[in-house]
DNA sequence: CAAGAAATCAGTAATGATTCCTATTTTTAA
DNA sequence: TTAAAAATAGGAATCATTACTGATTTCTTG
């Protein structure tokens, strides 16, 4: 057996079970020091890279250089906004046939697959549109 | 007119048609040294970035943390090997109906989307194969 | 062609996310 | 209760990338 308890840990995931906006380290760092005012960065860190080899959470790597992470494992699909940057879930039917479909003309093992979307979100599209008339 | 012609972004330009394996700043670095031996790195990543910008060169943002380049402009998707980290092209019939189908059930504008593929390329699982029976 | 403004460069310092290191503290099995 | 294993806090180190600066190149216009 090689995977102690530590309160660390359960906070870490407690916070992030609590969130729908995928966060970054940072952001749960920022979080949960308000109720564990002395946990450290690195400990956030080597936590969530943890959770995300065991499988309890996702990590997401999204094109912006910053790892956000999402306690939701099921698989789904995220939106990027190329403004806020806000991650979000996005729905979509299955596109899993792609697999199929690549597998045709490739020589090595395909295993998986990584999507998102990116565009403008919903409030930044309201927040920066020019007003109209005048 | 904003932009002046420099025998280095020619130089990186040049480089990268030739190669099809998506190379890094560092890569290209290393290369272009070859035949323009002070070129400094800053001048690769500042010119790499302007012809992204320009659409001249298409930038990959594959998951590993570092930035690949590709002078193929056109629609076209990734496969990258988990084991010795390279990227490749690869076919596939055009999944652009995706688009389609995550606008359905979002309220923000969907732009486009990133796909890319991972697993295995054909050279790491001859590679690393344990030898059959012995 | 000459001259100067604007863009670019080489070299290096700075940044920012993430990982690594170490002495100390926690957890847990016996 | 105890000792080995795992985890921690805090800080240093790493690595890709960007920013800064004084010198050089490009290009336009006279």
């Amino acid at each position: 057996m090689a995977l102690k308890y530590s309160r660390q840990r359960q906070v870490i995931y407690d916070f992030l079970m609590t969130r729908k906006d995928h966060p970054t380290a940072e952001m749960v760092y920022r979080n949960v020091r308000q109720e564990y005012p002395n946990i450290s960065l690195g400990t956030v860190y080597r936590n969530l890279t943890l959770l995300a080899d065991m499988g309890e959470i996702q990590r997401l790597r999204v094109g912006d250089g910053i790892d956000h992470y999402d306690a939701d494992t099921s698989k789904h699909y995220h939106f990027v906004c190329s403004k806020c940057g806000g991650v979000s879930d996005i729905e979509i039917s299955s596109i899993e046939g792609i697999l199929e479909s690549a597998r045709k003309n490739f020589d090595g093992e395909i295993q998986g697959h990584v999507t998102y979307f990116y565009g403008v979100c919903d409030k930044c599209r309201k927040t920066d549109e020019p007003p109209k008339g005048e």
